[in-house]
Parts: structure tokens; sequence; C-alpha cells
DNA sequence: AATGCGCATCCGATTACGTCA
DNA sequence: TCTGACGTAATCGGATGCGCA
């Protein structure tokens, strides 16, 4: 098909800020706002241009619209096709609800009736290129411009309209594959960003565990008791040295002056300084 | 001004049918 | 030749807006 070319991605149609019946269906499509961990996907919107020199859809049933209608189509053969369609097509307008296009039965069963009913059951190739060019332009029809296109093409008023919905359909359906295309590659995205941030926890989380352990291995902090006299460090009783004194025997008159303090291995001082070294290094 | 009716048009869902691999 | 997938024209039913009495 010729026609799937045109709805790739670069599609790009304006509407008409008036028409109440495409503002009120055609939704804008998916298009992320601002930079995120997915990439953008082409600018897709469905806009509608509305055309130049048509009037507001608004006042296709006014009496200056059927007035202007009468006066263009008066004795114009709009209908080149089917002289059987002419009783559909004798206002100018189509409407899937009316008389005739309502019909029920199957379609072979409406068609077959006859020699002198030949409904042309697909476009040529120059009909549907012409509509499709129309399309590209503006994506809606007024009636003037369907009766005007449907004259063009020699078809009925009607399988314009109908092309137009089902080309409408299509880039829809065209534009849903796509936002939908969009927000997988988001979705896989962000698992994988939500993956190797949990990594990075699990990570920060064993080497929090492997340093406590390494500290719970090296020995408590030592209680140590200064004499205020002579500020000599006095030790527990086991193992004795040298350079230490015995509380029991020093000062024992002055052991109420003897204060306790702990050794912090991560104190801010000169004290700790050795342990520099065995500090992890964030 | 509010209301109901008819008309036109839209859309989504579906059907019918032709084409093609 | 048969068959299933696919594309498309057409239909159906419902919703909506507009003009008019």
């Amino acid at each position: 098909m010729a026609e799937k070319e045109d709805l790739g991605l670069s599609l790009s149609l304006s509407f008409p800020q008036n028409h109440h019946s495409l503002q009120r269906n055609l939704r804008p499509s998916l298009v992320p706002s601002s930079a995120n961990s997915c990439s953008s996907p082409s600018t897709l919107t469905l806009n509608k241009h509305s055309w130049n020199d048509s009037s507001p859809p608004s006042d296709h049933n006014s009496e200056s619209f059927r007035a202007e209608m009468g006066s263009i189509f008066r004795g114009i053969d709009m209908n080149i096709l089917p002289s059987t369609a002419d009783c559909e097509e004798e206002a100018g307008v189509s409407s899937p609800n009316s008389t005739i296009s309502s019909v029920s039965g199957k379609r072979s069963e409406r068609e077959g009736n006859g020699d002198e009913l030949e409904i042309e059951k697909s476009l040529s190739k120059d009909q549907s290129a012409i509509l499709e060019e129309n399309f590209k332009e503006h994506n809606t029809l007024n009636p003037k411009q369907k009766l005007a296109l449907a004259k063009q093409l020699g078809l009925r008023p009607r399988q314009v309209e109908v092309w137009f919905q089902n080309r409408r359909a299509r880039t829809k359906l065209k534009q849903t594959e796509v936002d939908c295309e969009f927000l997988k590659r988001c979705c896989e995205n962000l698992t994988e960003e939500n993956q190797r941030l949990q990594k990075e926890v699990q990570e920060l989380r064993a080497l929090k565990l492997s340093s406590t352990q390494f500290y719970m291995q090296m020995t408590p902090p030592t209680t140590l008791t200064m004499c205020t006299s002579c500020e000599r460090v006095a030790v527990p009783p086991n193992p004795p040295s040298s350079t230490t004194v015995d509380p029991r025997s020093h000062h024992q008159l002055a052991q109420t002056h003897q204060r306790a303090f702990h050794i912090n291995p991560w104190a801010p001082s000169a004290a700790r300084r050795p342990l520099d070294a065995l500090r992890p290094r964030s």
C-alpha cells in the first residue's frame, strides 16, 4: 500500500481551532514535555489545517451555505459514477444515518442488484493519490470541499467522506502505535535505571557492612585512668607496664582525683592518629 | 431564555471483500 | 487450489453541535 509510507513519523497535520468534532476526538498525542530518560519521538502531532478559503464548518447548515451550494451545483451532475446515488447526494450532503447509506444488508446483496449499479469497490491509484494529497493538507472536509473533491474524482461525496474518516482512523491508529512504542522505550529505560540504582545500593550496603566488621575485630575502646596529680595514665592490672602506674598503689590517697576517659579512634585528636591509615576512605 | 427536534458530522467498532504470500 | 493475514471501503450506532420553531 502506497499510503503506508505517508503514515510515517513525519506526519504533522494541523487542525482548525473551531472544529468541535475533531477537537473533541483527536487528542494531543504523547509528546514528552521535557528531556528525560526517554528520547522523544519525532514530534507527532495531529493537527488540522483549515482550508484556505473555506467557511467555518459550523455554517454548513446555514441558508447562505445552502444557497451557495445550490448556485454552485445547480445543473451540474455531481455524481458521475452511479446514477442511483443521486437521491443520496441530491442535497449535496450525505450522512451515514441517511436512508440510503444506512440501508441494511450485506454489500453483495446491496450492490448486486443489477448491471446499472456499478459502484467501484476500490479506488484507483490516481483517486487515492489525490485524496491523499488533500488529506495531507487538511484531514477534514467541509461539505463544499467534499463535493468539489468528489466531483473532481468522479466519486460520490459519501465515498470521499468515508475515505477521510477511514484515513483519520488509520492515522490515529498509527499515532497510537508510535505512542505505544515510545512508552515502551521509556519503560525499558526506567527499568534499566532502576536496576542500576538497586545494584548501587547493594554495593554501598556491602561496603558499610565490611567496614563495621573490620572495626568490630579491633579491641574495644580502652578505659584509661589518669592521675590528676601527676597526669600519668593508669591502666588495668594486667598486663603490667613499665611506663604506666598501678592505680592501686599510686597515689592511693588521691584516688578521688582519678578520672576516666575513653580513647576514641575516630576522635579528631592526636591520640588516634595511628588509626587514620586504617580508616576506610570514602 | 429554555427546550425539543432534525440534521450533519464525527468516531469507534465492526463487517465485507479483495489481494497476496 | 486453499487458507489465513492484511488492507480498505462501507456500515452501524452513539455522541455532539448547530439551527430553528
